[in-house]
DNA sequence: TGGGTACTTTAAGAAATTGTTAAGGGGGAT
DNA sequence: ATCCCCCTTAACAATTTCTTAAAGTACCCA
């Protein structure tokens, strides 16, 4: 069985390295980040199977954090659990559904912690993520080849390119907003004008055709057959 | 390529009208039954790639089910994939080995089931063709010897070179990321340069030729003929 | 009709990524 | 020790991709 990745977000190091060391000893592929940010970055590059978030860190918190993962469309399927120390009300928290599949309370006993996500981890049951290939209106993608198919000829898109079509492909039909496009293909962080996505989808109109792409004014895009 | 046939055995309607329509859409040829008997008088008829199985049925349940169909000489290479309930332990459905070959937690999400549904058929697909050394394009690649021949001629490239053809031989057409590619071929903790890389590239293209290492640019590189 | 808003389109410069070449260090073999 | 091959790096070139600006179009509404 291949090893779970388990990405660990907290500001103190201490956390970090005890409960990242008793994760390790148990088979776990371990990750470790101080910040929201940092989070965010490798959960993308790494695409772990659970992530364990204390929910008071500078900068950005828990939550946000929490908040921004769900948004991405890559990390919908990511499990969640948020760190909290024992007491803390979180009913705010619960109150705020960010999307967490879990609390675990500090302090950490490493026996309850390794139980507890052992119990989370097979909760979620699936076993495998495999890129899945998506065919609508003869246009096919293979996100694994990085290859989508028109008609049955290949065509080799740029990477922006390839992530927006990836991206309203996903769910074909739903429209998604400027927000959510950006936040998907660009983070949270980089800031690009309003006009950029438009060029973006002018292209794939251009190589796709006029149709497949459709607009919602003054709401977003959606692909369509 | 071939319709490939599914076996949907559920004792709810709404279960099999939907999982049945989601599957029908993605081109799957879709059988359905209401409980094992006539699960098995079907599967024995149509002799399904792949047999979905509610493990709560009255009468026959999942696991008797899978059971019989096990002993019957003529399935016992169709795949089966259990249906649960989220949440209920399935340590005893693990621990009473009938034979499933994956398992599907219920509630349902259509895109989930149907990408793993992808999932176990190309499994299936994939055992067949467990040959080590690999030929595409002219190449192939002898693990063992470290050695790999070009239109019959042999080649002894460096390690370095060797590995990473191996690894982008591995499976041809996907692409492999530059992070993906340090992972396996230096390891996590050794930091070489951006350009390190490229150059590797660069040799095996001497040598291989140039077309059949393809650049996806801001992505990474795959082999393919 | 006029003004406003939102999207489209084009082209060009900026930015990012990869390609290429050459050179130097290290290690093993002779 | 010396030679040779492999690996890495650096520097710069080449290329592709991304972003932006600017002008255009469509549509809604007062």
């Amino acid at each position: 069985m291949k090893k779970e990745k388990i990405l660990l977000v907290d500001d103190e190091p201490d956390i970090l390295e005890i409960v990242g060391y008793n994760l390790k000893k148990e088979g776990f592929e371990v990750f470790t980040a101080d910040n929201g940010k940092e989070a965010i970055r490798i959960a993308k590059a790494e695409n772990p199977d659970l992530i364990i978030l204390d929910v008071m860190m500078p900068e950005m918190d828990g939550m946000e954090t929490c908040y921004q993962i769900r948004n991405t469309a890559s990390l919908k399927d990511t499990l969640i659990a948020f760190l909290t120390a024992r007491g803390e009300d979180y009913s705010q928290i619960a109150g705020f559904d960010a999307g967490a599949d879990d609390y675990i309370t500090k302090p950490v006993k490493p026996r309850v912690l390794v139980s507890k996500v052992k119990a989370i981890l097979r909760r979620k049951g699936g076993t495998e993520q495999v890129a899945e290939d998506i065919e609508v209106g003869g246009i096919s993608i293979d996100r694994e080849r990085y290859v989508i198919k028109k008609d049955g000829k290949e065509l080799n898109l740029p990477k922006k390119e390839f992530e927006l079509l990836s991206l309203l492909m996903g769910k074909p039909g739903r429209v998604y907003t400027r927000d959510v496009i950006m936040n998907n293909i660009w983070g949270g962080e980089v800031v690009v004008g309003d006009r950029t996505i438009d060029v973006h989808i002018r292209k794939l109109r251009e190589k796709l055709g006029e149709e497949l792409i459709k607009t919602v004014k003054g709401v977003g895009y959606k692909f369509e057959a």
